[in-house]
DNA sequence: CCTGTTATGTATCGATTGCTACATATTTAG
DNA sequence: CTAAATATGTAGCAATCGATACATAACAGG
């Protein structure tokens, strides 16, 4: 049994506020990407020492995996699990949108997401955080694609409608959001891409929907330039 | 005059072929980022020594620039120039979706873009590396905002619509893409998505335009969950 | 007090990082 | 041929990486 948060009451205390240095952590971590955060960064960041580093939280994979359940779990990221909620997909979409546009944005924090940016090449060395990461992100997906198919059973949108596809356009804003965040794109140019994405609601959930023959200009002109 | 590049035909000549082994550096670059490639691995899948790649190449961080040139030229990622020479906004955008969807996910190659994914951390030693990567996104965002104002003086699209809103909602998904890709999304699937977006055209520049009022749903239910 | 337990600071560890010194090999110019 | 120029392979540079050994400090239980 380590007692890396166990607190038995036994031995020399904690010099070190734990929750806090695991906040300072985050921030290093949703800045500088999981192989980009270095032990110096992160020990002169949370105001310790590697021992105590290593002593409270394991290792740095650890700490990482740490300070990204607290990213999810806190304000600072978008709250996922309010789209489930929402009394219709539409407005928990919009809502998840909005305040991605917000969280992305903060000031005095990392723009973009820790969880879409914090460890998306696999090296080898991190490949298990790599694929934890990927996890948070296709479990979103697939928390999107539910709350879909509830909204078709539930008579909000067309059953003809697509789940997967449209689950994954709106995704693919959210993930696009935070490079867009981390170029520089302002919380208003977010927010607009947000309410551009929700404008699209109508046409991605018409009757017809995605699989309707609405294309005819884009793609049949594949030829030569 | 560094010869990096020049032949002179002077001294003994390179045992190996550049244009080649810069396409194996940019295959590394492309799956790991490029603080991620170490110069074991980039040597290694070249086919060389640290000497030769460096009186090649000249350094790592130059050896990557010219692979991000080498993408953005070859077939490897999407055609922006197309964009602004196709007949039409929308046939141009469909399309760089379409060959965005098709480029990140090529057999035996990696996932997603090369330029979206390769230096998104800012950790201090990348700080040029990862500003040029930055150049060139949003070089890519006014190309995209541009091909849409001449849209809107030629009639295409009504000169309400917020152009740079459009540009970065398109973005966005482009950029998207890239992380569902790497997550394992099908080529379906990132066809499906490009298809929704473009789906999503005729709410995006209808007269109303993004700046209507039609998200009366989404956003005024701010309440508590 | 003493013993056991845990935390802290110093001072590293071996491994890996990007990079290069150096001697040798292979070419052209004269 | 000789001399200059460029490339290659070996071997290793200083710096940094994540992670620890060790002695000491600060606590609880007895």
């Amino acid at each position: 049994m380590k007692p890396h948060d166990t607190r038995t009451g036994r031995g020399r205390p904690r010099a070190f506020d734990r929750a806090a240095a695991l906040a300072k952590a985050m921030d290093v971590f949703w800045a500088k990407g999981y192989e980009g955060a270095s032990l110096a960064e992160l020990t002169e960041a949370m105001g310790i020492n590697p021992p105590s580093l290593y002593a409270a939280f394991g290792s740095k994979e650890a700490l990482f995996l740490e300070a990204v359940q607290l990213y999810s779990v806190r304000e600072d990221g978008p709250d996922w699990d309010a789209v489930l909620e929402a009394p219709s997909a539409r407005a928990g979409i919009a809502r998840l949108l909005d305040e991605s546009a917000v969280a992305f944005t903060r000031r005095g924090k990392p723009r973009g997401c820790l969880i879409a940016l914090g460890a998306l090449h696999d090296t080898g060395a991190n490949a298990s955080v790599c694929a934890k990461l990927r996890a948070y992100r296709t479990g979103n997906l697939a928390k999107l694609r539910r709350r879909l198919e509830r909204a078709a059973t539930e008579g909000e949108i067309p059953r003809t409608v697509d789940c997967d596809a449209v689950a994954s356009f709106y995704l693919s804003i959210q993930h696009g959001m935070s490079i867009l965040a981390r170029d520089g794109a302002s919380r208003a140019t977010l927010l607009a891409v947000a309410r551009a994405a929700m404008d699209a609601w109508a046409c991605l959930t018409s009757p017809r929907g995605p699989e309707g023959d609405a294309r005819s200009e884009a793609s049949t002109k594949r030829g030569p330039v």
